[in-house]
RNA sequence: GGCGCCGUAGCCAAGUGGUAAGGCAGAGGUCUGCAAAACCUCCAUCAUCGGUUCGAUUCCGAUCGGCGCCUCCA
C-alpha cells in the first residue's frame, strides 16, 4: 500500500502517483507578507509539511515551492502607510516568517519565490493569455480573463453546483464597470499613484501596473517547475481551503488555458481551518494567536505541532487553552521518553550484547513502523500515526522498567516516526552530581530567585546549584530545607527528580534552547 | 438563497455494518523520606427520532444544535 491522498479536484481519496517516477513536484501557497504569520496560517504550513516529510520519508525526492507574496493590495498599503517601498517594507515580514517557520520545525522548501522576482513570466503569462484570446484589456488599462471562454471553469470548486449569492460580496469595486462579466478577474491592475509611490508598478507591452493575486502563483509554479522538470504540470498543489475558490481556481483557468494542459496540478490539497472559540482564525475578527506569542509563552514547537497532529488536517480544530495545555503535556512525556530511550540505546552500543534490541523492543519498532506508514499513507491520517507514536513510547518504557535493552531498531523506528511528526518537546535534563555545572560558586550566596533573562546557561546554573544544596540537606536527612528548595525550583519551572539509582537530576520541558 | 462540513467519554479526538484508537484530566495501586517520572488497573454505547439490515455509532431520511465558503482570507 502506498500513499492516497484526499483530492479536491474528484472529492475522493486516490492513490498518489507521480508524473515522473522518484519525483514530486510540490506548490504550496505561502503567506501574504504584509504582518506576522498567525498559527492559523501556519495550521496550513504545518500540515504541508507533514506532507513534505511523508513523501520524502517515502523515497520520494521533493521539489518544494512556497510562494511569498510579496506585492498585493495589503502589501502596498502597508507600505504606503509606513512610506516606505514595497520590498523594505515587506522585508521583515518575510525574516519573521522563517523565524516562525524555523522554530515550528517547518522544513526548507526548495525554494521560496517572491512574487516581484517573477514579474517578467507573470508578463509573458499575461501575453499569452490575450494572444490565445481568453484575456483582454478593460477600459480601466487592466487586463482580465475572460471566464466565459475558459469552459472548463469552475471544476475545482464544482461552481456549476452553486449558485452565487447576488451581492454576497459588499464590495463593489470600481472595475466591475470595466469587466465583461463581474466574475472575471483581474490579471494584470493597472498602475495607481500609490502604487508607483512604492515601486510597485511595471511595464508590460499591455500597459504599466502590477500582477492580481492569482497570476502570481501560476507564473512562477508554471516557471519554476519548466525550470526543474522541463514539465508543465504540477504533482501536488495544495493549501487552505478557502483558497479553493477563487484562488485555485483561478490558476487552473490561467494556467491550463496557457499550457493547453487539461490539468495545472494533478492533486489539489487544502488544510482546514483553525478555530478559536469556535471562530476562525482571522485578522478580520482580531482573535489573532501568532507562532512568536506561542514562543513567548515557552510553548514548545513540539506541542504545537503535537496539537495540530491529533486532529486530521481536512478537520477543523478548534485552539483552546485546555488543548494546548493538553498537547503541552502529551509532548513533554514524549519527550521524557525520547531522552531514556536516547540514552538507553546509546548504551546499548556500547556494551557486550553488541547492542541488539530486546524483543519487546524489535516488536515494538516494527509495529510503530508499520502503524506510521499505515496512518500516513491513508490519506495522511496524523492523529493514528501519533497515536501510535505514544504506544510505542509506553511499551518502550515499559520495557526499561523492566531492564529490557533498547538497540538500534528501536532507535531507528523512532527516529523515522518522529522525524515525520516532529511533536517530542525537548526537555532538558541536568545530571547533578558530575559537578560540570556547578563550578567554585557553590556554597556561596545563592539567590533565591531565578536569574533575570534568557540565558539558559545562567538559568541551568542556578538550578543545579539549588539543586545540589538539596542534595545535602537531604543527605543530612534535612527533608524540610529539601522539600523547600524543591517548591523553590518548581516556582521557577524545574522539577527535581530522585532516580532509584540515587542519581538526582534536575529538569524542565521548554522550548529548544536557542542554537 | 446556493454549496458544504460537524455533533463520539469531563475536555480534545481517530475509527468501523458486528458492540469504540490515542492524548489530557480524574480515581485506585506499585515505587519513593516526601515528591517527580514511569508502569499497572478503572473511566463512553458514538446529538435526537425514524428507516434499511440478522445486526448501525458506522448506510438512508427527518429534526435539533454548531460552523465554513459564495471573488480580502491559510
Amino acid at each position: 500500500m502506498s500513499l492516497r491522498l484526499y483530492n479536491t479536484l474528484t472529492r475522493s481519496i486516490e492513490s498518489f502517483v507521480p508524473l515522473q517516477p522518484g519525483r514530486v513536484t510540490l506548490y504550496t501557497c505561502g503567506p501574504t507578507v504584509y504582518n506576522y504569520a498567525h498559527i492559523g496560517n501556519f495550521r496550513t504550513f504545518l500540515f504541508e509539511d507533514l506532507l513534505r516529510r511523508w513523501l520524502q520519508a517515502s523515497g520520494y525526492d521533493v521539489f518544494h515551492i512556497m510562494n511569498l507574496t510579496d506585492v498585493d493590495d495589503k502589501t502596498i498599503a502597508g507600505a504606503v502607510a509606513a512610506g516606505q517601498p514595497l520590498r523594505t517594507y515587506v522585508q521583515p515580514y518575510i525574516d519573521a516568517f522563517h523565524e516562525d517557520r524555523r522554530y515550528l520545525r517547518i522544513e526548507d522548501a526548495s525554494v521560496y519565490p517572491r512574487a516581484t522576482d517573477f514579474i517578467a513570466p507573470m508578463i509573458e503569462l499575461v501575453e499569452g493569455l490575450l494572444a490565445r484570446g481568453v484575456a483582454y484589456k478593460g477600459d480601466d488599462g487592466s487586463v482580465y480573463f475572460a471566464i466565459s471562454r475558459f469552459p472548463a471553469y469552475g471544476k475545482l470548486s464544482q461552481l456549476d453546483r452553486r449558485e452565487l449569492k447576488v451581492g454576497a460580496s459588499e464590495r463593489v469595486s470600481a472595475d466591475e464597470y470595466a469587466k465583461e462579466d463581474a466574475r472575471d478577474f483581474a490579471l494584470w491592475k493597472a498602475a495607481r499613484p500609490d502604487d508607483e509611490e512604492v515601486g510597485a508598478a511595471w511595464d508590460a507591452p499591455f500597459g504599466r501596473g502590477r500582477p492580481g493575486w492569482h497570476l502570481e502563483c501560476s507564473a512562477m509554479a508554471l516557471e519554476l517547475v519548466r525550470q526543474r522538470t522541463g514539465l508543465d504540470v504540477l504533482d501536488i498543489h495544495a493549501g487552505g481551503v478557502d483558497l479553493i475558490f477563487p484562488h485555485h481556481e483561478d490558476e487552473i483557468a490561467q494556467s491550463c488555458a496557457y499550457t493547453g494542459r487539461e490539468l495545472f496540478a494533478r492533486y489539489w490539497v487544502h488544510g482546514e481551518f483553525l478555530k478559536v472559540g469556535g471562530e476562525k482564525m482571522s485578522k478580520r475578527y482580531g482573535n489573532i494567536t501568532t507562532a512568536r506569542d506561542l514562543r513567548e509563552d515557552g510553548v514548545d514547537a513540539g506541542a504545537i505541532r503535537l496539537l495540530m497532529s491529533q486532529v486530521h488536517y481536512r478537520q477543523r480544530l478548534d485552539l483552546t487553552d485546555a488543548a494546548l495545555a493538553s498537547a503541552r503535556e502529551g509532548s513533554r512525556r514524549l519527550g521524557e521518553f525520547q531522552n531514556r530511550l536516547l540514552a538507553a540505546a546509546g548504551h546499548a552500543a556500547g556494551d557486550s550484547t553488541g547492542g541488539a534490541d530486546a524483543p519487546p523492543f524489535a516488536e515494538a519498532a516494527e509495529r510503530l513502523d508499520r502503524e506510521l506508514t499505515e496512518a500516513l499513507d491513508d490519506d495522511l491520517n496524523a492523529p493514528r500515526a501519533v497515536a501510535a507514536l505514544f504506544a510505542f513510547a509506553s511499551a518502550g518504557n515499559s520495557a526499561l522498567d523492566a531492564g529490557q535493552a533498547a538497540g538500534p531498531r528501536a532507535l531507528a523506528a523512532w527516529r523515522r516516526a518522529e522525524g515525520v511528526l516532529g511533536v517530542t518537546s525537548a526537555v532538558q535534563v541536568v545530571k547533578v552530581g558530575t559537578a560540570v555545572e556547578v563550578g567554585p560558586a557553590a556554597d556561596s550566596a545563592l539567590a533565591e530567585a531565578p536569574p533575570e533573562g534568557t540565558d539558559e546557561g545562567a538559568q541551568r546554573s542556578w538550578a543545579v546549584r539549588w539543586a545540589v544544596r538539596r542534595k545535602d540537606a537531604k543527605a543530612a536527612r534535612d527533608y524540610g530545607e529539601a522539600d523547600r528548595i524543591r517548591a523553590l525550583l518548581r516556582g521557577a519551572g524545574w522539577e527535581v527528580r530522585d532516580n532509584r539509582d540515587g542519581s538526582l537530576e534536575v529538569l524542565r520541558a521548554g522550548p529548544k534552547p536557542p542554537h
